[in-house]
DNA sequence: CAATTTTACGCAATCGATGCCAAGACGCTA
DNA sequence: TAGCGTCTTGGCATCGATTGCGTAAAATTG
């Protein structure tokens, strides 16, 4: 099947004049007469005349679409980064084409390298947990392809970068759980390569540090898929529960670690807050609703979206190479619920 | 700033061939003697030459990519199509392009000309709760555009629709609350004009008169915008509760519905189920987890997204028109969990 | 050895739109 | 009236890849 478009040339030979001026015509050049323009723009409208991206794609050598890379979009900080994106992108003529990791250093390769052969004009990336070779990534940008990193930052290349306060929201919420009395606070961290997961681990240690509790090896865990496979969590955690000194409280720094840890409490019997306190980092926007409702600390994704597709659009569009390149930090926000409550609280029943 | 590819002519250049020749041998055409083509084949993949797909989509009025619209990218039901048709466009060569209506009826109609005028070679379209309209979509399948429909279908055109057994799935649920000793179930809906909304109401309908219980209008409430929008929810809420003869369980016809429906219980301290029992016609992953736990109706999403991307690509690729459409019915499932136990169970305190 | 076939390649048109250059039709001035 | 500038418009090349057609050279045939 097939779908025929209008082109400048049905309109050049039904006016009985010829493509170039039809072209110019339409795009209002001051060298055709009013007359004709007129004659030009009223027929265009009448048969619905629109331009042909894919050729003006070729000409230009652009394509006013935008790659945009993210482990998932199932997942509520992603989508809501997206929607973001979308709003500026849009609102500036692009076209965000997004695709998914799910984690895979292999189909972040094939992706990115679908997306560029196919001629997107930059990247929006968010690298794969699995990702520890930048190869990929560097050979574009060497290339010359503009690249803004967000959340889960390459230090491979020298650009833009979005990201959140990691250190101040992961100190908040170990702090907030130091003082509502628990002491013995482990950390259930991402995939050890990424930005984020040193940057959170890091405000963990300064936190425990400030509210004189010592640091403990044994309450790190990390897990290398952020949290998407179940077992990396129930293991972590069967790890966590066989310490002689086992920890009180809980800082998930990921959402989909912050769900499967409450899948395993429930599935073990664990009640929360009473036999163990959490605060995830999280954008869900179901935590209201969790049993019990969830502590977080709430990264604000849309405007993450929004700042990282306007530097990637600036770049595209700058006439000489960028050379200085901007480091933005944005703050998250502690949002305090029952999952963390004061180590006395009365005891509520998970499920 | 740019990113210069490798093109054709580079190779011709290079090693004193035509173009013609250089692309025959990369195709592998009879014409070329077989040193010639090792020749090329080997400068091509020494360069690292990739083809151009916009001059390809130019020359063969393709693009190789399909348009996709749903209404939320973070509802999990289309995050969860959009897995499945991911999988099956991949491995066709395709790439998804996914726009989001955000249920606007005017977002709808500007990402689909934004996306037909971008050459897509065909959408998967589920409509947004606003469009009450049909003309941009018949517009373009009139023109011969491929389309298929999913989930929210059109009648106005003809051509294959995916869905599942909205009635079934409708009738399920109504007929385990009634089963369970709820006695007047309400039913939330989404905008009267979707498909979905007519089916799964008779379904509801008719479970009430095969369990001997009456049908009230007033029972019945539509949120035009899917839940979306809390307001909707909550108006329709205070509604039904202002009733003299309350409702003593809501049967939330989709995803949003149910969540602020919740959202609605926990403000006003009604506890589920003890106050009101509920089932959502659902997908989220974190039903489990909710406080209570909550029963559904499941869609095989992924299930879904996959076949629909198969229809679209045959008839994409199918050589005469297609006649003769396909009208796929899924199955639901329906999953029990505490919130719509039985109407003496144990009162289980909200948040 | 001449005639014919086969092999292997190049030329040029094509897709839709743009833009440089040329050219025809004017009017105006010297 | 020749010469010049101005105003409109058309012709053609271009972007990257494909493909029908033409053809020189090599191979085969009688």
């Amino acid at each position: 099947m097939k779908f025929e478009a209008v082109t400048i040339k049905d309109i050049a030979k039904a006016l009985g004049l010829s493509t170039s001026t039809v072209s110019r015509a339409l795009r209002d050049s001051y060298e055709i007469s009013p007359e004709t323009k007129q004659v030009v723009l009223d027929y265009a409208k009448q048969i619905n005349y629109r331009p042909n991206p894919i050729a003006l794609s070729l000409k230009e050598k652009r394509s006013r679409s935008i790659g945009v890379i993210v482990s998932e979009i199932a997942n509520s900080f992603f989508s809501q980064i997206i929607n973001g994106i979308e709003s500026i992108a849009y609102s500036k003529g692009y076209n965000a084409i997004i695709s998914q990791s799910m984690e895979s250093y292999e189909r972040e390769v094939i992706s990115m390298d679908f997306l560029s052969s196919r001629s997107v004009d930059g990247f929006l990336l968010s690298v794969s947990t699995e990702t520890h070779d930048f190869s990929h990534i560097t050979e574009l940008h060497d290339r010359g392809l503009p690249i803004v990193c967000f959340d889960r930052v390459v230090d491979a290349i020298n650009t833009h970068k979005v990201i959140v306060d990691n250190f101040k929201g992961a100190y908040d919420a170990t702090a907030h759980l130091a003082q509502n009395g628990y002491r013995r606070i482990a950390i259930l961290g991402n995939s050890e390569y990424l930005s984020i997961t040193k940057e959170r681990l890091a405000g963990y240690k300064q936190a425990l540090s400030d509210a004189k509790l010592p640091f403990d090896e044994e309450l790190v865990k990390h897990c290398p898929h952020g949290g998407m496979i179940y077992k990396e969590v129930e293991q972590a955690m069967n790890e966590l529960t066989a310490l002689k000194h086992k920890p009180d409280a809980i800082f998930a720094s990921a959402d989909k670690l912050t769900t499967n840890f409450m899948r395993y409490c429930k599935a073990r019997r664990l009640l929360i807050p009473a036999d163990m306190g959490v605060i995830g980092f999280s954008n869900l926007d179901l935590t209201d609703l969790l049993s019990p409702p969830l502590s977080v600390v709430r990264q604000p994704a849309f405007e993450m979206g929004k700042i990282a597709a306007e530097l990637l659009i600036n770049m595209i569009e700058s006439k000489r190479p960028v050379t200085e390149f901007e480091n933005r930090i944005l703050p998250t926000e502690l949002i305090i619920r029952e999952s963390s409550a004061k180590k006395q609280a009365r005891k509520v029943k998970v499920g």
